[in-house]
DNA sequence: GCGCTTCCGGTAAGCGCTTACCCCAGGCCC
DNA sequence: GGGCCTGGGGTAAGCGCTTACCGGAAGCGC
């Protein structure tokens, strides 16, 4: 009782209030709680039933033009939008797919990157590629974070009933779960694997990793190579991995690998693969692969305390060319993801999993791949003359 | 009929295929389908009726142990997890948060800027900050990004109807709407102003900035000081300009200002308002303090490109203080603001509308403000020497 | 003028949950 | 031993929508 105000539905009332709370439940009272106009309010405002109002909004068996300017009118004086959850339980689908991201998680040592969230950038920006086509199937993207390798993906499959199906970040959940959570709703992975009933959509580590070694070995004519990587059973980490060995070698360059040259994706990770080496008195090939831009910003750093000369002495590349590649110092030649893209596909797959086109063939269980391609710039050796690198530039203004 | 397999749901079956399009709709039939099993599932399963499942779920009355462990044991085995909507429409409780990004609005000259993404840094950190303090109310973030100035904002009302209350990010919504929006449901700005239904949570920008002009204008003794601002009509922008103009004057120092000074807080624009500036053949001021660091990149840019020696001939500041900040050369001297902080508390606040705690008083109408300060580097004219600034420094490393 | 087809719009069932309400045992007291 | 209370669990209503189904009113041809 005493709920909102003039807003006796006409509907069978019931217990309300109940659970209410937080609506018009505080003390405030009067000019709020004023709960949202249901379709019982409009149809009542037009003087038809709330299947004529129903029928008005979703454009079937079109009503009379009467009929329907009535009620729409009284739409728009309500200012009604139908209740998501309520559209939901009767449609069965509730236009929204959840979107699952590793949460980084930051170890005791990250130094001078405690707060470094660069690390946000790469999934905010599939995130973004996503979110743009979503919009123009009306859906809505409800993202949730997660540790890496969450435990029992508990939360990986609440947050499933809460959509109608999920984009998972890379390392969210193991491939059992996945398998499992793939045969109860549409799953799409990002840089991951296929199974049987999920599809992956992952970017060509090989073609552009093969092109940077290349690069480096041929063009730069660098006699060995060093891969600093990211996390061990990340697939895009073993995939760059393998083909930095391969060309390495068929370029007749040495590869230097091993456990101590073992990052984790991070500034953090990257700048203490470094120290340690250099610590170690190792002697440091002639130029360093990472496993991806992050590890390229630690590397970069901790050479630059050690007074390296990047690429004079050492030359280092990245991978991904997430944005702020082009303003480090050395600008980072990284192999270039197309990132929003990643997402815009991810969705694109998702919503065609979750309602499928008419002779649509199905598609799970493959694995789609997206082109990437080498941005060359100077932390590789390339000069500031390139096309690419008219940018940020420091440097040059200061010596005038 | 031939709905999925094993599921005599016991309860009246009705129409069920109708709408159920994608799931195991599609040729391939078998593996998949599989939808997910409801509380009557479990109820049979379990051979109780599904008011003791719910009971039992959800901690009431607490059932005999006995019934309660046939129940849970029951629930494991089917994997049940209950439905999102159905759940929300019974309880009225979503538990999710709906939050309306700006989308930037590339435009055409954007140039080497065109693709420049970091101005999603700062929002995807606010909602980093968020996120964190979600999960541990169980909600979950429901995004959507809107055109600046979204013209009726229909597209926000729709998202209300998918939550149970809103985060509006700065500039999404018109004062008029965003009254008449907090009235039907809880809502909390960012970087706005408060009306009387709802409040809003912002940074200090008088305090920091004011730190800013007194270190450029005493310690530095500028005798000039430009404010290159952002989106005229941002409150954010308001406050800095008045506070430069405020601070600068009380120094004694000139302010400069005025329409060329435009900018729209985008790199792109920073770097387009600097190149008029000179072009015109103006004097530049002594420093220039940016709306924002995106800003100042575009200033830093476009200094560079002119061989303008930044801080010896013209010192730059940003605001914000994005992780990027320190990595430009020279690296970025701007304010600090809270950033996660801002989007942790839009969320607890957002919370304590949605649901109120017993003696919670009325938060409604409540600008919220968090600190700020100064993060000196050497854009402003201070030398490496500064305890803040051994990072990521390319320069010293280059010429040994 | 009458049966048939259309076209409209109302009635009600059902989506998957939560919970008020009630009924049935069993235990208790006098 | 009967009335009462108590605790456990079932029944059913209701959350706000969509839509199958049906009944009434026109419109039509013969």
């Amino acid at each position: 009782m005493t709920t909102g105000t003039g807003s006796e539905t006409g509907h069978p009332a019931g217990q309300a209030a109940v659970v209410a709370a937080g609506r018009g439940a505080g003390p405030a009272g009067g000019l709020t709680g004023q709960s949202p106009p249901t379709i019982y309010d409009v149809a009542r405002a037009a003087g038809v039933s709330i299947a004529s109002v129903s029928r008005v909004l979703n454009g079937r068996r079109n009503p009379r033009e009467e009929t329907r300017d009535r009620v729409l009118q009284a739409v728009a004086e309500l200012g009604f939008v139908p209740d998501g959850a309520a559209r939901a339980l009767s449609v069965r689908l509730k236009e929204v797919v959840g979107v699952v991201v590793r949460r980084p998680q930051p170890t005791d040592d990250d130094g001078v990157f405690a707060d470094e969230d660069e690390n946000l950038q790469f999934p905010d920006m599939i995130n973004r590629g996503m979110e743009f086509v979503a919009q123009r199937y009306g859906y809505d993207l409800l993202i949730r974070s997660v540790d890496l390798h969450e435990s029992d993906g508990r939360r990986i499959f609440a947050l499933a009933r809460k959509s109608d199906g999920l984009i998972l970040h890379d390392q969210v959940i193991s491939t059992e779960q996945l398998a499992r959570l793939g045969r109860q709703v549409p799953v799409v992975t990002l840089a991951f694997v296929p199974t049987p009933t999920t599809v992956n959509v992952r970017s060509d580590n090989e073609t552009g990793m093969r092109e940077l070694i290349r690069h480096l070995a041929v063009d730069h004519g660098y006699g060995s190579i060093g891969y600093l990587s990211g996390h061990l059973d990340s697939p895009d980490n073993l995939a760059r991995s393998a083909t930095v060995r391969a060309e390495a070698e068929a370029a007749g360059v040495q590869f230097v690998n091993g456990p101590q040259w073992q990052g984790d994706y991070s500034a953090a990770g990257g700048a203490r693969v470094t120290e340690r080496l250099l610590e170690s008195g190792t002697e440091l090939p002639r130029a360093i692969v990472c496993g991806n831009d992050q590890t390229a910003i630690g590397v970069l750093y901790a050479l630059a305390q050690r007074r390296i000369d990047i690429p004079g002495q050492v030359a280092v590349a990245g991978f991904d060319d997430i944005p702020v590649a082009r303003h480090l110092n050395p600008r980072l030649t990284s192999v270039r993801q197309p990132i929003q893209d990643l997402g815009a596909t991810a969705f694109e797959t998702l919503h065609a999993l979750i309602s499928p086109a008419p002779g649509q063939q199905d598609l799970r269980g493959r694995d789609i791949v997206l082109p990437t391609r080498l941005n060359r710039r100077e932390s590789c050796g390339c000069g500031p003359g390139h096309p690419d690198s008219l940018v940020l530039a420091g440097m040059e203004g200061r010596q005038p």
